[in-house]
DNA sequence: CGGGATCCCAGAAGATACTG
DNA sequence: CAGTATCTTCTGGGATCCCG
């Protein structure tokens, strides 16, 4: 009886694993997870998105304070490309000096709960995968 | 009421990421999502996973094969990297010529579980974001 | 068969200076 | 304040050759 369950989620995993790879001539030739990951798998986006997302709304130079280490080009580079993808609006008040605020869209912050799982498994398992690369390298 | 649950919603969202940041010191210095995303951010071993998922195990030249445009370098550097981690494990037989089969551990059956979570998200959306791709484009 | 070692390049990212 | 422009630096990954 376990065992048919376990064979039975083989099964739906290899299935999942199948429809992944069908879909991707339709997708620009891409499956769909590595375009999603080139959407946050960058070196800025992430920290970007988890600002934006416990924030709100962000100023240029709050996000520039908050995210330590990011460079104006940088930021402006993820910002634009977060905002490409419908992730993250951009918002300009034609003041003087200029004000422009951040906020992460419906579909940022849906992104935002699957990096949060993602987050969840990792912490989980983080010490596990330390663990291992300390003993590969005493190999 | 549901404004209530919206908002109880964004707190719990807004702890975790806290949470995610406040462990930033104690594991090297970077968060955990960046360093999972360290595993698997890269090129090939997303398709690693995924192949090895499927077929349960794999010769190198198998894995070569399925992953159509890798090199052999990059294959063994994926591979290595993977195992290192504790992702995949390596088992040579010693036998002329040699073979050598690569197995997914339970952590990366684990890993490989987020990963096609993550996949199921980003089928949803991922006409959303082509969407806006292209409204972006166009201005 | 399953790699290792070496060379090389494009594109990502940093530093710096300037601007509406 | 919120960028843009330019230059340089760095790194991931491809090509090639070799080996047990």
């Amino acid at each position: 009886m376990d065992v048919t369950n376990i064979e039975n989620q083989r099964v739906k995993v290899q299935e999942k694993i199948n429809n992944i790879f069908d879909d991707r001539q339709g997708l620009s030739g891409c499956c769909p997870i590595k375009d999603i990951l080139g959407r946050f798998g960058d070196k800025w986006s992430i920290y970007t998105i988890l600002m934006l997302g416990r924030e709100e709304k962000l100023r240029f130079n709050e996000l520039k304070g908050l995210i330590s280490g990011i460079s104006q080009r940088m930021l402006t580079v993820t910002l634009r490309s977060l905002e490409e993808d419908g992730l993250v609006t951009r918002t300009v008040y034609p003041e003087i000096p200029p004000r422009v605020e951040y906020r992460l869209t419906e579909l940022g912050q849906g992104l935002l709960l699957q990096l949060l799982q993602l987050a969840d498994w990792a912490k989980l398992h983080i010490q596990e995968i330390l663990d291992a690369r300390q003993r590969y390298a005493q190999q």
